[in-house]
DNA sequence: AAATTAAATATTGTATTCAATCATTGTATC
DNA sequence: GATACAATGATTGAATACAATATTTAATTT
């Protein structure tokens, strides 16, 4: 997936999470030094690793003024849901298609840890209920729509970051298994409407009573995720 | 769209243009350094503009051995072509429930510039053939979804350089025109086919005899690309 | 002659350096 | 006290330099 040097991928690797995590929130700065600074590499490095996670919508950088973490206007915020529903709509679609047996096997399985992190571990669990949208998106064999998928499930976690109040705005596990249980029956009609829905009830909550949200400072926040791997 | 340094601009267009012009054929390498001797910029320079392609699909950059014009499997090219329609299905329905007033007038517009330089300049008739994909997607409103339009539609440019026989799949200007008035009947039923026939024809002429091409050098051809504004 | 190894060359990875631009603070003026 | 300006400091832009890795060529061995 990710490919150019080895040390820009951890510096890529680790923003990315922690502004999927939320650790670092929308509009946030992120000058090249501090973080340069916090991987031990030089701001070259970072550079790059800032370079590709701006062609990912996930930074912002702007000429002579730096990168910030993107800060999606209400806008783009209800571009980047309908996006998604259009994205996952076709996810939905194909999976239909094609044999369930397999498909439903990983579902089952990756719904289990999702089970079993649930109020136990939050942060696991936000990211576990994230992965089954993009497991769904790579079961259907497309890489290019897996990429997409994946991006646009990034995008969506910092307009959440953005718009939502504090976690008001999660993927409730009856709901995948609804999905799971449609996909068996093999039911594309009922699947994508399944999916609507789900997508929806995510986004409503999120942008109907949007909440501003004020932000802070980068460099301890940032060394938590320094080798923060897996 | 594009931010970062002035300088990587040029760099990363000229090689975006070359490659969907189809003058930089997949698989060629992109040295660094006579890209940078091209330009007159230093490496730091182009690498920038490398890393940003290869995110966006259109350059294949490999660890410690360089970047070269992407090359798609077979598989990859029909993944790309129903991405393409996928996206493009969801242009013509949102188009359909807008007004359609100017919307038309847009597109009319367009497709008499494409119209003027049929049989005249085939280079300029191709990037404007491929410019009336993004227009239609830029009217949706969602920049989000012109953005995906936009990218999907260069990695359809290199499909087609790599799988089709010499310019034998090219959008045919009536089937431009019928999206057109199936838009202006706010018929989305009917836009949403006409293009999915007019794309899959396209994919067809293109992927059912492949052809597969051989490559050449970069300085030469990437010369004339140069400042070549337009 | 074919295959292997070794040396030389070319190319990329990354840090460092200097220049250019932006942001901030302090000062003067109205 | 508010605004405009100037000087300082901080941050980014981009080239250079050196290290690490690949690729090519030549030499050696079988």
């Amino acid at each position: 997936m990710y490919k150019s040097s080895t040390r820009s991928f951890p510096v890529y690797d680790s923003l990315r999470k922690a502004i999927i995590e939320q650790a670092l929130k929308p509009g946030v700065k992120l000058p090249e030094d501090s973080i340069g600074e916090t991987f031990s590499v030089s701001r070259t490095t970072v550079r790059n690793a800032l370079v590709r996670l701006d062609a990912e919508g996930l930074v912002d950088l702007q000429p002579n003024r730096g990168a910030s973490v993107a800060d999606p206007t209400i806008e783009e915020a209800h571009d980047i849901f309908e996006m998604r529903q259009c994205l996952e709509r076709e996810v939905m679609q194909r999976l239909c298609k094609m044999d369930a047996k397999p498909i439903v096997k990983a579902l089952k399985a990756h719904l289990a840890e999702e089970k079993k992190y649930l109020d136990v571990d939050t942060t696991r669990s936000i990211r576990l209920a994230g992965e089954f949208h993009i497991l769904l998106a790579e079961l259907t064999g497309s890489k290019i729509l897996a990429n997409y998928v994946n991006e646009i499930v990034s995008r969506c976690s910092l307009v959440l970051a953005r718009f939502a109040q504090a976690h008001s705005a999660q993927c409730g596990l009856e709901e995948h298994t609804e999905i799971i249980e449609a996909i068996e029956a093999g039911d594309a009609e009922r699947a994508a409407s399944q999916m609507h829905t789900h997508l929806h009830g995510v986004q409503d909550r999120a942008l109907l009573n949007p909440d501003d949200q004020d932000k802070d400072n980068v460099s301890d926040i940032l060394a938590r995720y320094v080798t923060h791997n897996s």
